[in-house]
DNA sequence: ACGAAGGCAACTAAGAATAC
DNA sequence: GTATTCTTAGTTGCCTTCGT
């Protein structure tokens, strides 16, 4: 039998569609994908017609979709080449989706799309768009091409399967990624990749970290759609970063696998120099906590290759290497953050954790010692935290904590 | 008017290290 | 030897703000 509601207003019906949403269609041993609202009064001459006008269907927003397959897209960061569906666009949970990472070969190959593929889409958490599984795949359909070599250097293309990269560690795309890297880790704005970076990197205005502290207002503004205004913002910017603690000036680097945290431990073991870092030994880094042979070799002969280009940076006396900060209210405290902070953006937040002594992480891990979070929604970190007892806290206790 | 960039949302895969 | 935990790095789309 199907469920049947009276409604006398506009408001009503939409409320009605939000309550079966929310809770109404779990409850049923059937699917359904909407509800169709009509008249008391039964036309039956309207009914006759294939549109009957007396009655109107209104759509829960889809969960998932079908759609096609038009093209794959190889996304290039640094030696790394992404597969990235580009499917004919569709509407899902309120937003157009036309985009969805594959991931990598062997995922895209599991998959076992092809061009004209028709596919099942949907959303990760409601926001980042997935490709579930294939549905059918036309006869003749076109194989997707994986590309063989480097469209920056011409060097063999490596398929690990998990991961297609460029093996040449003086990749042109390397060694761009680094200059990029170093703003981003920076958090310097306005330093426009498509306006600014990569046209400087490709005249070879710029080619290493030290160079981008070379540069003038004139260099900016030669370029195509870079005038006074925001040519003195993307210098002043990059200016104003002077003191940068050591975790911070080594994850600039970019190297591979080794981002801030990771270092920051080496730092907090008394490898608090880029000097004791360089020459410390393998051996020594492993004994770190958190460290095993392949992180200590990864610190290690990074620093070692990259060692000139990080003291030519210092040479510019543009950037220092800033004392750690060792004390504060929150020392020894994590936190995490959810939802929407009302003060103050998430950086800022992760900012002042850190200047107060205390660590940000971005998932809700074992020894998390707060998730903050103005919302009781049941996101995936909240329920996480609820789970394993971790103390949740509002951004006004957050606050209350530093005075 | 147009385009670029920042910021935000929440999640996943892969690999390394540690815990059991 | 196996399971779990942690870190890194990346994923799309929408909205707002600002410069050209």
């Amino acid at each position: 039998m199907v469920k049947t509601k009276t409604v006398h207003t506009i408001q009503e019906v939409i409320e009605t569609r939000q309550e079966i949403i929310d809770s109404i269609r779990d409850s049923l041993n059937y699917e359904i994908d909407g509800l169709v609202i009509k008249g008391r009064e039964i036309d039956r001459e309207d009914m006759k017609r294939a549109k009957p006008e007396s009655q109107i269907a209104f759509k829960f927003p889809a969960e998932m979709i079908d759609s096609t397959l038009i093209d794959v897209e190889w996304s290039v960061s640094g030696a790394n080449y992404t597969p990235v569906a580009l499917i004919e666009p569709v509407e899902l949970l309120g937003s157009t989706v036309q985009r969805a990472s594959l991931a990598n070969p062997d995922i895209m190959g599991q998959l076992g799309v092809k061009i004209g593929s028709k596919v099942m889409v949907s959303k990760r958490g409601d926001i980042i768009p997935k490709i579930e599984y294939v549905i059918a795949t036309p006869e003749g359909a076109e194989e997707i091409v994986i590309p063989i070599k480097c469209e920056a250097c011409e060097s063999d293309l490596i398929n690990e399967g998990s991961r297609l990269y460029c093996p040449n560690e003086d990749c042109p795309n390397v060694r761009y990624r680094r200059i990029v890297k170093w703003i981003k880790k920076n958090d310097i704005k306005h330093f426009s990749e498509k306006l600014i970076l990569r046209p400087l990197y490709e005249t070879q205005r710029i080619q290493k970290i030290a160079d981008l502290y070379t540069l003038k207002i004139s260099d900016l503004t030669k370029l195509e759609g870079v005038q006074e205004k925001s040519a003195k913002k993307a210098l002043n910017n990059l200016l104003a970063v002077k003191q940068i603690p050591l975790e911070r000036f080594i994850a600039g680097f970019d190297i591979e696998g080794l981002g801030e945290r990771m270092v920051k431990k080496a730092v907090k073991a008394g490898f608090d120099t880029l000097e004791a870092i360089k020459t410390a030994s393998i051996h020594e880094l492993s004994q770190i906590d958190g460290y095993a042979e392949i992180t200590a070799q990864t610190l290690q002969q990074g620093v070692e290759k990259l060692y000139p280009e990080m003291e030519q940076l210092l040479k510019t006396q543009k950037v220092k290497i800033a004392e750690p900060i060792t004390e504060g209210k929150l020392k020894g405290l994590t936190f995490c953050f959810t939802g929407k902070l009302i003060t103050m953006s998430r950086k800022e937040a992760h900012d002042l954790v850190i200047s107060n002594g205390g660590e940000p992480k971005s998932s809700v891990t074992k020894h998390l010692s707060y998730l903050v979070t103005n919302s009781t929604e049941r996101t995936t970190k909240y329920k996480k935290a609820q789970e394993q007892g971790t103390t949740i806290i509002t951004e006004a206790q957050f606050l209350k904590l530093l005075e």
